[in-house]
DNA sequence: GGGAATAAATAGATCCAGTACAAGAATTAG
DNA sequence: CTAATTCTTGTACTGGATCTATTTATTCCC
């Protein structure tokens, strides 16, 4: 590890940004009141963010990671299906009734609008494309580029996909009493996964 | 209809600036040459259009109206799932080979990137609202507003969503040859609704 | 015809996200 | 101590988007 260690910075830059999206909402906050606010240079902030909406959305981000791993253990499964399912459900375990994200949670008071709220489906594409390859991959055997791919392991991608959006979406919308993001998940993705495999996958 | 009526621009504008994209990229091209080779000011650009990338969406914005009508018409169905079903093949329908949009057929020519394509699901999200509301009316008998809307169907109207749109990227990726969109979105969409039908529906 | 009323087009200015590039500061390896 | 590395900062610029005001074209009505 050589070079200039990074202060630390990107948290500081995240809390900021989060008190500051609260008091004022997110699009009257620039990135140079955050990163005042913060103690460093407004271009610090584009070393540790590639843009303002990124802020939002780092939790969505590291769930990336989570996934990455839940579909690696379960590389050799014999439904895949079922594995991308049980990989979804691990992946959201780490969210309990305390650690929704306050974009979901107070998307009110920031004054996220639709367009925003879009931007999180967006870095979910992600996610879509990480499960589409471990279909493809576990299903037809190897993971052709581009057009070659099999329709069907897309469309279970988006829609398991969407399927989960639905029950983030009412989990952070039912309030501090909710109960983990799991038992939401597991009502709304798993008729997606039963309706495809009846399809014949 | 008093005032002074709209220069034929929108129209100008789309093709100025479809030829711009092809020629240069979307990045590349900036509001000002568009208007320029429409012969406009660039003021009059946020005049017909809210956002460069709005642009690209033309159609699936168009589609939305398609889809509300479709659905208005099935206000009675008694199979209100199957009715969502028909409703976005009806929606399709008019999407035969040779007319897929420029955004999807060239997105590689135009250097449409992840941020831009996601920028076409967030507008599918008020497709989405739309079946939404359809089915909580149709199958719970109300429209509660926010929290209280069942989460099935949220869920339903995002997974079919993702399937559609599975379904349309693979159709605009076929090429020139390509069978019409209602034939891809079939076997993508089927599974999902009866996949929700069956799990009680 | 000749104004109001209305709506669109334009002009000018400003804000701010995002990019690019160069210079400076902190660290480690040798 | 020097060189290589990497984070940080300063400065400048592009371009999307918003705002306000002004001009131009059209219709309604007297």
């Amino acid at each position: 590890m050589v070079g200039r260690p990074r202060a630390s910075s990107q948290r500081m830059l995240e809390e900021a940004a989060s008190e500051l999206f609260l008091e004022q909402g997110y699009a009257k906050t620039t990135i140079e009141q955050i990163t005042q606010r913060a103690g460093v240079s407004r271009n610090t902030f584009f070393n540790y963010f590639g843009s303002k909406s990124e802020l939002l959305w780092v939790e969505l981000d590291a769930s990336l990671q989570a996934l990455t791993d839940a579909l690696a253990e379960r590389a050799t499964a014999d439904d895949p299906l079922g594995a991308v399912e049980e990989a979804l459900l691990v992946t959201a375990a780490g969210f309990t009734a305390d650690r929704a994200p306050l974009v979901l949670t107070q998307y009110d008071v920031m004054g996220i609008d639709a367009e925003l709220r879009a931007a999180g489906l967006a870095r979910a594409l992600a996610h879509a494309e990480l499960i589409e390859r471990y279909l493809v991959a576990r299903l037809w055997g190897v993971d052709p580029r581009g057009a070659a791919r099999p329709l069907q392991a897309r469309a279970v991608a988006l829609a398991v996909l969407g399927a989960a959006a639905a029950a983030v979406g009412r989990w952070a919308a039912d309030g501090p009493t909710r109960s983990p993001l799991v038992s939401y998940l597991e009502r709304t993705v798993h008729p997606v996964v039963d309706g495809y495999r009846r399809a014949g996958l």
